[in-house]
DNA sequence: ATGGTTGTGCAACAA
């Protein structure tokens, strides 16, 4: 079993390189993030014909997330419960599997701007609701996963320039402080379950030749509990949507699950 | 160096 992440930077701009995509990579389960638009401009048709059913939490503009599965999902949730929040961050649903049912998280993350701003203090309020609703998911759910856009760089090695880097946006102790706190409730970043290559990034910036100059972050993630985590056998990065012409400025990321 | 690029939507904001 496969499933992906992938923040597309405007589902309407990048349906065709969606559908590509998918054609080559027929993951059972697809999280995509910043849609950018409301559910009633969903391509559910075109999905559809390609193999895939869509459970969305759209908005105009901005955010917006969907699960794409080839199977239909039950226990579809839209934000975080409990959390006021106008912006369409998170959905929750559960796949049922040959091996059981599992729960799938995808969330796009507070970007956060700059520490001390107010847009900082949103995302880490939201982080902490995000913690303890996911801890409570995990009380029902043995087998969950956890994945999205987190904008979050979790280590040094996460990043192109730790050190000029330090302390700002994606950075900050704060920021990794949280994404240590979700790893505390036994849930396991399946990329680094196995040896990767240096300066493996799933995020660059559209300016200043980021891409080209490999000058990224790795603040896409997969994050598996402990029951799901020995059947892991595989978490890559694939580059080859964002070399392409009109690139989202993010890669997905494939966790392969036996 | 406060630059540079993309998307939404048509000015300015978000990333």
């Amino acid at each position: 079993m496969q499933i992906a992440t992938w923040n597309v930077n405007s589902l309407s701009v990048r349906l065709p390189q969606v559908l590509d995509w998918l054609a080559s990579n027929p993951v059972d389960a697809l999280g995509l993030q910043e849609l950018k638009l409301v559910e009633e401009r969903f391509p559910f048709a075109a999905l559809e014909a390609a193999g895939y059913h869509a459970v969305v939490h759209g908005q105009k503009t901005y955010n917006g997330v969907a699960w794409l599965t080839r199977s239909p999902v039950l226990e579809v949730v839209r934000n975080i419960p409990g959390l006021a929040d106008e912006q369409a961050r998170t959905i929750a649903a559960t796949l049922d599997t040959p091996q059981g049912p599992v729960r799938l998280i995808n969330g796009y993350f507070v970007n956060g701007q700059a520490p001390g701003t107010d847009k900082f203090a949103y995302k880490m309020r939201w982080l902490s609701a995000l913690h303890a609703w996911v801890a409570a998911e995990l009380a029902c759910h043995q087998r969950l996963v956890l994945l999205g856009d987190f904008n979050i760089a979790p280590q040094d090695r996460d990043s192109h320039d730790p050190e000029g880097l330090r302390g700002s946006i994606h950075h900050t102790v704060e920021e990794r402080g949280q994404f240590q706190a979700l790893l505390d409730l036994d849930l396991h970043d399946a990329f680094r379950l196995f040896e990767q290559p240096e300066r493996s990034f799933s995020w660059w910036d559209y300016r200043m030749l980021g891409f080209q100059k490999n000058r990224g972050l790795r603040i896409d993630h997969i994050l598996v509990s402990a029951a799901l985590r020995h059947t892991v056998t595989a978490c890559t990065i694939d580059r080859t949507p964002r070399k392409k012409p009109q690139p989202s400025d993010h890669a997905p990321v494939v966790v392969t699950l036996g």
